[in-house]
DNA sequence: ACAAAACTCTATTGAAATACTAGGATAAAG
DNA sequence: CTTTATCCTAGTATTTCAATAGAGTTTTGT
């Protein structure tokens, strides 16, 4: 895949939840102002987060979202895997579509099934604890 | 990045052209049919490989393209790098954009990067001359 | 010489995916 | 019963990608 805008602003939104929502939930147009993103489109973003299980809600006034899960149990897969359609470097890895006629005899299929695995396998080993500790390595201002 | 059908197309291609331009030059006609690729697009694709040095061709009558170099000196990389316009996973991590004003701040660029590395890692490793002996595994009618 | 085969080059079209916008419905707190 | 927020479904606009079109140029075999 090419990580799109949904990934980049999920990964992001994630981030900012795992900081600021363990005491209380945080809403969209705090984190999209602090992200930079379109508050509508968060809305889109984390309607997919919540569905997947990644985050949870409270709705009416004072309300927000927050995680669904410790930072240490939730890993950049499972986030990216929820936003983005595809995580394959080739469409013909996916499995919901029409299987290429040439897979029995494509030399160059072996190839993208271990950059998949390479990817995946990094994928998972971050979690988002991993990211928080990097965003406040790097920004003092969130501590 | 996601690997476009240029990228799919030249890897079909330059396959080919290591098993068939052997002895004498092949034309896009000949891989286009064998290939299943229309062949002005199939041209647009070689302009670009012949301009990177990794085919040459002879023109006129007879004429086609061959291998620039032997294909256990090509690697997997060098032909997607010609052929992708970005092969990274992320387009913040390409050099001739503008630059991702997060950037200096940003926890999931160490993410990206340790991504793309292992990408880089494993198609530089695989060689055309890898490509072609697993092509011959698979389908013995091109032996 | 010359015609055919094949490469070279630039522009345009068509289709699909992506990014974002719009507007209303529902729910909770005070 | 108003405010603030999530929830839900469409719709549009932009960009990227894939492929086509067509007019050249070069080479070579005969």
């Amino acid at each position: 895949m090419k990580i799109s805008t949904k990934g980049t602003y999920g990964l992001r939104a994630m981030i900012d939840l795992a900081i600021f929502s363990q005491f209380h939930p945080v809403s969209i147009k705090k984190i999209a102002a602090r992200q930079e993103i379109s508050e509508l489109y968060l809305e889109q973003i984390f309607a997919k987060l919540k569905q997947g299980g990644l985050v949870k809600s409270k709705r009416g006034i004072y309300g927000g979202y927050f995680l669904g899960k410790d930072p240490q149990h939730i890993n950049v897969k499972e986030i990216l895997n929820i936003l983005e359609d595809n995580l394959s470097v080739h469409s013909c890895q996916n499995d919901n579509m029409k299987i290429c006629q040439r897979a029995s005899r494509c030399p160059t299929r072996v190839l993208w099934k271990r950059i998949d695995r390479a990817v995946h396998d990094i994928m998972e080993s971050y979690t988002l604890e991993d990211l928080v500790v990097e965003a406040k390595f790097q920004d003092n201002s969130l501590l």
